[in-house]
RNA sequence: GGUCGGGUGGCCGAGUGGUUUAAGGCACCGGUCUUGAAAACCGGCGUACACGGAAGUGUACCGGGGGUUCGAAUCCCUCCCCGACCGCCA
């Protein structure tokens, strides 16, 4: 959310950014409401001023027909004060709908525009290579080498789900080692998480479970939900905390499944591994002082950059368009995996994502830092980022380290996990 | 799952309907004293929102929500969480 005293300050301002966002708010009905309700909040606490008043004096009345006229007085003022109350609320809630609707600002160097727009800032180390034979995707890889078992995921829990099998499941622990092990060096603090959290939390991080487009699957008969990534249960982990500035930048390395309906996108590219109802990832996820936020995105690209180069694939960086941000995020960089496989002669695909989040998802959240000394608090940054989505990196491993023979060369840094250089072939 | 006990400021902790304006302590900040520090002493010290140029003032907040009452940390209902013991169990 953005602080209500900037929207009234500056209600062109943050409407020309949801314009930029591609979102439809009336920020001027927003500014009307909420001037209306402060109005509403004086009345109100004037009547209550009254009547806390006229409490007071009842204990110090001489005689009981003086106290009887006094509760009939402060009865009054409350039954007003409860119409005024009522009135004030229905206003809130109108204004809080539009608040809530209205995306984070955006950074002044983000591209301006739809996804188009979002600019291509650079490529990785490791170039795309030439295929002089024919590329077969990771579905077929897959099969070919007995890795994944869709047929038997389908079955026991439909479309989108499967069995990691042989080195699949080995390349999975192993794309999980290699990223903690990197992270854990870099100083950030390891964290198996909960794979299911509470309605609230979830609000908190900015999804929306139980709705018609819900892409976060709930618990019947419970208001516990299956998390769509470690963002949520990091981020609420220190929901409503008051937190030292000596303490900050938090860095949290979380580790969890990740469970998405994919409501809505029947018919777009879906084939094997790409898009799944679940999927385990490694999250990178900092609470920063503002001044920290911007760097610390840098970082977290950076470090992404470093997990890929390190692992031999070709990808590029995108820095995203104003129109492609979401709600939360103040400035996003993407990075896109090279996938042979992918469409006809190949293409990129998304693998990470790394967001600066300012003040948006904390106020939210009500996660604040205190300065020794000072009076007050204020409101942490959130950023996260994806380490590695194990799925999606599958994808890119399988497809980029395919060789003429039909085998797969395990990328090097992971081999100590895997135990073996090769699939197949004679590795 | 069962029984019992709890949830009060950054932390500990008192508080069973009205001078409670939430006692007291710790921590923290300022000061006195001191060569310096510690100790001692004095003072300050919650958060949010609103109003105000400011000083400041008001309202709300004692796990969440609802109720009773002129008035609730305190009484009632409900939910959540924590602890102990019992049962079951990887």
């Amino acid at each position: 959310m953005l602080d209500k005293r900037f929207i009234l300050d500056n209600p062109d301002l943050v409407q020309e950014n949801c314009n930029h966002r591609g979102i439809k708010v009336d920020v001027a009905r927003f500014v009307q409401l909420e001037l209306d309700r402060r109005q509403l909040q004086l009345d109100v606490e004037d009547l209550s001023r009254q009547a806390n008043v006229v409490s007071k004096s009842i204990a110090q009345a001489k005689d009981e027909a003086g106290r009887e006229a006094r509760k009939v007085e402060g009865r009054n003022l409350r039954d007003l004060k409860e119409q005024k109350q009522v009135e004030m609320e229905r206003l809130a809630a109108e204004a809080n709908v539009i608040h809530h609707s209205m995306p984070n600002l955006s950074h002044p160097e983000a591209p301006v525009g739809g996804e188009d727009a979002s600019k291509e800032l650079r490529h990785g180390e490791i170039d795309i290579r030439p295929f002089p034979f024919p590329v077969l995707d990771h579905v077929d890889l897959a099969e070919q080498h007995s890795l994944i078992d869709f047929e038997g995921g389908a079955r026991i829990a439909g479309h989108g789900f499967y069995f990691l099998k042989n080195e699949a499941a080995l390349l999975e622990l192993a794309i999980q080692q290699f990223a903690v092990e990197l992270l854990i060096r870099e100083g950030f603090t390891p964290m198996i998480t909960p794979d299911l959290a509470r309605g609230d939390i979830l609000k908190g991080t900015g999804y929306i479970p139980r709705g018609p487009e819900t892409q976060i699957y709930s618990i019947e008969s419970s208001d516990l939900n299956l998390v769509a990534t470690a963002e949520i249960t990091l981020g609420g982990l220190y929901a409503g905390q008051v937190i030292d500035a000596d303490e900050l930048p938090i860095r949290l390395c979380g580790i969890s499944h990740c469970f998405r309906t994919e409501a809505g996108a029947a018919g777009r590219a879906s084939r094997g591994l790409y898009r799944v109802h679940q999927f385990t990832k490694i999250e990178m996820f900092a609470f920063t002082l503002p001044e920290q936020s911007e760097d610390m995105l840098n970082y977290f690209r950076e470090l992404e950059c470093e997990l890929f180069d390190r692992m031999g694939i070709p990808y590029r960086v995108l820095d995203i368009a104003t129109g492609d941000l979401g709600g939360p995020a103040y400035r996003k960089f993407d990075l896109e995996a090279w996938m042979p496989g992918r469409g006809t002669g190949g293409e990129y695909g998304e693998v990470t994502s790394a967001s600066n989040c300012t003040d948006y998802q904390s106020r939210r959240l009500d996660i604040r830092y205190k300065v020794k000394g000072e009076k007050g608090t204020h409101l942490v940054h959130t950023l996260n980022g994806t380490a590695i989505a194990v799925s999606r990196a599958l994808i890119a491993i399988l497809e980029n380290c395919q060789q003429a023979d039909g085998s797969i060369l395990v990328p090097e840094v992971l081999r100590r996990w895997v135990g073996k250089d090769r699939i197949g072939g004679n590795g």
